[in-house]
DNA sequence: GTCTATAAATTGATAGAC
DNA sequence: GTCTATCAATTTATAGAC
């Protein structure tokens, strides 16, 4: 999975923290990302100011920036975090493809219990399609790596014969994908009247005739 | 079909005009539209600036100012002529649910053709899912009406019998529209891999039994 | 590690001349 | 209808005291 440093630059190899920091600010650090989470999923990264970051978590502009050099390296520090708990759901698909359809289920679900994530990547993932923006090239891998995994996890199933006629790997990640991403735009438009989950089920079972 | 109006409030009623102009003026009007286009369409409605619009069409700020009052209402106006655009593909669907299908898929093809359409509200209907967004109720009528739109073209096809089994009008509609919007996005980050059109087609074709 | 103070740039919008 | 000049607000980021 590639992490969110490439956004703005390398950082200290072995802890994954800024070098000299210590287990005492780590809770500081961990503050300001949970607020600067918040931030940048209403309304998405250009929108949120770091004035807004500090005054959630009760601190300075320039201690925001001690933590987090600039406002991008806060923003990968933010996605980088979110890849490290939401690795739990990711990395362990492609094994086996029942399970990876059942994982997909499990994340719509979890995504569905945590609005302000979901709000992240669907402002983000939209903000970013344009070349220039910071987060540009982490979503672009980030979908690649995305679209590879569910096409190893529907090769799986072709191998079984458990695809229905008609259905490649490959229409099957890229549908797949597309579904969950446009789901999560209706749903934060109107969260009342739709269930991703259960939509998202129904999509896989027309791709495959496993029972989910 | 809502129009773009509720936005930034009321104009005059009959012209569809800001009131007291006339016909020579359409001609700038028009061009700083096509300019504001571009210009939302990459980055947003917040990352967008009107000193930018402003350069690409050789005006001055107050010069966009003086025809149309703000920022928001320049959005408006923005969505409000693509709406009038888009119509055709839109507003002539309900009838025949055969004739609706091949209209969607002529309607991705189009937006194919289009980028900058497609970067517009994509980014838009991501950034306006913040409630205090100046289009959010746009975009949220806006779904509204296109769900709407396409439950009534499922349900054409589920009195024919044309609906493969378990298939729902309203499920069907939920899902291509979201099938839609996800492969928008992922066609912006890579336009190389993925063919919108395509893709669409071989969704309807599973929800439903006609050759698309 | 956190603060105040401030820089330097950009923003949407207004006033008023022409 | 378009301009110059300007305002008031907001932004990211830095300098330096504590």
């Amino acid at each position: 999975m590639p992490t969110a440093e490439q956004i703005a630059g390398p950082r200290d190899a072995a802890s994954g923290r800024a070098r000299g920091s210590y287990a005492k600010s780590d809770a500081t650090r961990g503050a300001i990302l949970d607020a600067a989470l918040e931030v940048f999923a209403q309304g998405g990264y250009r929108a949120g100011s770091l004035r807004e970051v500090a005054s959630r978590v009760g601190l300075s502009e320039p201690a925001i920036l001690h933590h987090f050099r600039s406002k991008s390296r806060l923003l990968a520090a933010v996605l980088e975090r979110r890849d490290d708990h939401a690795s739990q759901f990711i990395d362990e698909v492609p094994e086996d493809g029942i399970d990876a359809m059942h994982g997909l289920v499990a994340l719509a679900r979890y995504n569905a219990s945590e609005p302000g994530v979901v709000e992240l990547y669907c402002t983000l993932s939209a903000e970013a399609t344009a070349p220039s923006h910071p987060a540009h090239d982490y979503f672009v891998r980030r979908y690649q790596m995305l679209r590879h995994a569910m096409f190893v996890s529907f090769s799986n199933l072709e191998a079984r014969g458990l695809l229905r006629p008609g259905v490649t790997p490959d229409l099957a990640a890229r549908s797949t994908l597309a579904m969950m991403d446009g789901l999560q735009v209706q749903w934060l438009l109107d969260r009342s009247t739709l269930d991703m989950a259960e939509d998202l089920r129904a999509h896989l079972r027309r791709l495959t005739t496993i029972e989910i």
